[in-house]
DNA sequence: ATACTAAGTTTAGGTACTAAACAAACTTCT
DNA sequence: AGAAGTTTGTTTAGTACCTAAACTTAGTAT
């Protein structure tokens, strides 16, 4: 299905065309549609070395013409862009979540062209499994018979585990019971493509921070995208680059501790802000606290108790139950202990609150602000900018499309 | 005194060039005394690339032949090795302190080749004062007729306050009354030199870090130098590169919450690290317990209160003072609950723990190991190393002077 | 002595850049 | 309308820097 001979044309180049052609598809990018000359005054390069490569640009489907604009007083310029939709290249990221397996394609401007989302088949889910399954909606996605095919960037992968992103060995997915998998090779050898897995959490923060328009890529700031929900996870960006860690764990925000001698956690630390805030203990404080106000309400009635589920409770947040808010209120007061010392440590230019609680808005953000404006320092406080996350479900596969995307216009400095 | 033709013949090299010179320049650092062969082996460019690039590099006296060694067989390959010593060329770190100026001289080794410290005179420093106090000290450093002046890579300064590192302009430096100050600009213009101009703390985190030898200096994983004293700073380095932040104060771990409702700290919120575990809340501790413990001793002689200073109360850690233990190991618990968020979220490869407090020895090391088993993840707390900073004085001067060698080797991509 | 071998240098050829000349496609001025 | 001037994009000539291969130098082995 897929064309080896003409996927990669730029295979041997020097490192100074690298470079030039990184330096021109950056402007291009941004100054879009553009000619010649402006790439040429905007990189610094002569006008001859831009037509040249240009040419190559072209060629490899990267770039088109879209006809000449307005004269400036002599020749009409020809305007260039990065080539759009299924005619340029494109990539592909896909998102496992316990019972879904969301795809998203992404062409070189960033634009999503296509989405599908398929529930996972019962049952055990093994790893040659998914490879099916991906394979599939590759197919689906890029059409049966595959036309682009050959323009496809690469695939992404966001898993919830622990990942080597660099190796694309899932070490660990305890929702499917998986240890020691080489998901990557397994599927480059199956799709004949470029591969990336990482966690999907991870994944999520590269969609959600490039797609927040609020930045430049390459800002060197760091900036976190904080993932509340069930667990509390985060990823960290710094230089525009995933912070990993040495091994492989960076961003669990959910085990700092905020109250040194609050409950225990599964992880068994004391404290835990996910043991605090987490949404189950979030939902087992909104009996407490419902119990406390009418014990005729919900102790009379056991049988309700199991069916306050978090998704549930965030509705009653939504609606504007008072209690919900409360608790969320004191939830937010613990993100922000935990939040503060991040913002001391790390200062950021940029904080996404993505996740299940961190879309039900000024219930948890009203807190939270207040909060941070107590715990943390003036100075880096006034820097971050706290927004909310807004890919919904396609955050990950976004990533890690977007990822792909940008790798093509890398250098790489091979040590 | 300093000559500005011959101090940087690589002016105007292609980035092909600046690339091959600095794998050439890492090869001979790393596998030295090593003959053209040899680095034409280990870089994959050819033996007359080589020859060429290591001409230059002896030009500019980075590199320099030792003699031929044993044949292989054939003709005897000629050594190369770094340029050590004044004959090679050198960096000047400097650190300013609350009393001292201290300066250390830096060959292309990382070897210190001499060293000068000095009382500040007294009353107030003004920024010009200083600069003229760095001159001074360059030139006992390099030699009155600074014979090897045209051999300067440059200059560095760490002080402490808030910097911007890449402009070197000193923001606030309250010790010394200094606001919105250009020293590197106001050190280049006076001494024709580069000059680097850094937080002191941040300075003394990259020596630590570099002359660890713990980790390859461009480990991409985290690596934080933690500094205990009267204040509680850090710096953070990740891929070899200091952690600066949106606002240049990123490494602030002194004010992350570790007593959500202990005592008020003097930058306003309530139970910061530094605020329970700096060496003021140690002293304060102390004596309470000691009052507890024998409400005569002290209380009774009410004139020895101030005298406690926080050098005593280290001087009775180390002579093994019950009370002072058992202070610094409540300290060590809050240290280890700030510690372990940041291992958790950061997922780093060393730890260095440096100033007065970090060089206590077990009376810390201990306690604080024990809490970081109870509080840290298991698998990142796996994967760091807890060491104690072995610098002193110099370590500002040596991170400053070993940044600016190995400035002599990296690539720089104008964007 | 002769043959072999390895290290380092020189040479010929290729890639990729720039400056400058040129060609193409406009506008403006008389 | 025709000549002159502008701007864009391409072609050309020259330069920097790489590699492969030939060559020189300086050894060892027989």
């Amino acid at each position: 299905m897929i064309n080896e001979q003409t996927a990669n044309p730029k295979i041997a180049s020097t490192i100074q065309r690298q470079v030039n052609r990184a330096k021109i598809l950056r402007t291009l990018r941004t100054l879009q549609p553009v000619a010649r000359v402006d790439l040429a005054r905007e990189t610094g390069l002569s006008r001859a070395t831009v037509s040249s490569i240009v040419d190559e640009l072209v060629l490899e489907s990267l770039v088109e013409e879209i006809g000449a604009t307005t004269s400036r007083g002599g020749r009409r310029p020809i305007l260039l862009r990065v080539r759009p939709g299924r005619e340029g290249r494109s990539a592909i990221g896909f998102e496992l979540s316990r019972n879904n397996l969301t795809g998203v394609v992404v062409d070189l401007h960033g634009r999503v062209i296509a989405t599908h989302r398929e529930l996972l088949p019962a049952g055990q889910l093994e790893p040659a499994g998914l490879v099916e399954l991906v394979r599939q909606q590759v197919e689906r996605l890029t059409g049966p018979q595959a036309p682009a095919a050959h323009n496809l960037v690469g695939i992404g992968l966001g898993v919830p585990g622990l990942v080597n992103p660099d190796t694309g060995f899932v070490q660990l997915a305890a929702q499917f019971g998986w240890h020691s998998v080489p998901l990557k090779e397994m599927l480059e050898e199956r799709l004949k493509v470029p591969v990336k897995v990482m966690n999907n959490v991870k994944a999520a923060a590269l969609g959600e921070v490039i797609y927040s328009n609020d930045t430049p890529d390459h800002s060197p700031n760091p900036r976190l995208y904080l993932s509340l929900g069930e667990g509390i996870g985060s990823g960290l960006i710094i230089e525009g680059k995933l912070l990993s860690g040495a091994s492989y764990t960076a961003g669990e925000f959910g085990h700092i501790t905020v109250a040194p001698n609050g409950p225990l956690c599964t992880c068994g630390n004391t404290g835990c802000l996910e043991a605090v805030a987490g949404l189950p203990a979030l939902v087992s404080r909104y009996l407490e606290l419902a119990r406390l106000e009418e014990p005729n309400r919900l102790t009379t009635t056991p049988g309700e108790f199991p069916f306050l589920t978090s998704a549930r409770f965030l509705e009653a947040v939504s609606a504007g139950d008072r209690l919900a808010g409360r608790v969320v209120a004191e939830a937010a007061e613990q993100i922000a202990t935990a939040l503060a010392g991040v913002i001391n440590f790390t200062n950021p230019e940029l904080i996404i609150l993505g996740g299940p609680l961190g879309q039900v808005g000024a219930a948890l953000l009203d807190p939270l602000n207040q909060a941070l404006r107590r715990r943390a320092l003036p100075l880096p406080l006034s820097q971050v900018r706290l927004i909310t996350a807004s890919l919904g479900v396609n955050a990950a596969g976004l990533g890690l499309g977007a990822t792909l995307i940008s790798q093509l216009s890398e250098v790489v400095l091979s040590r």
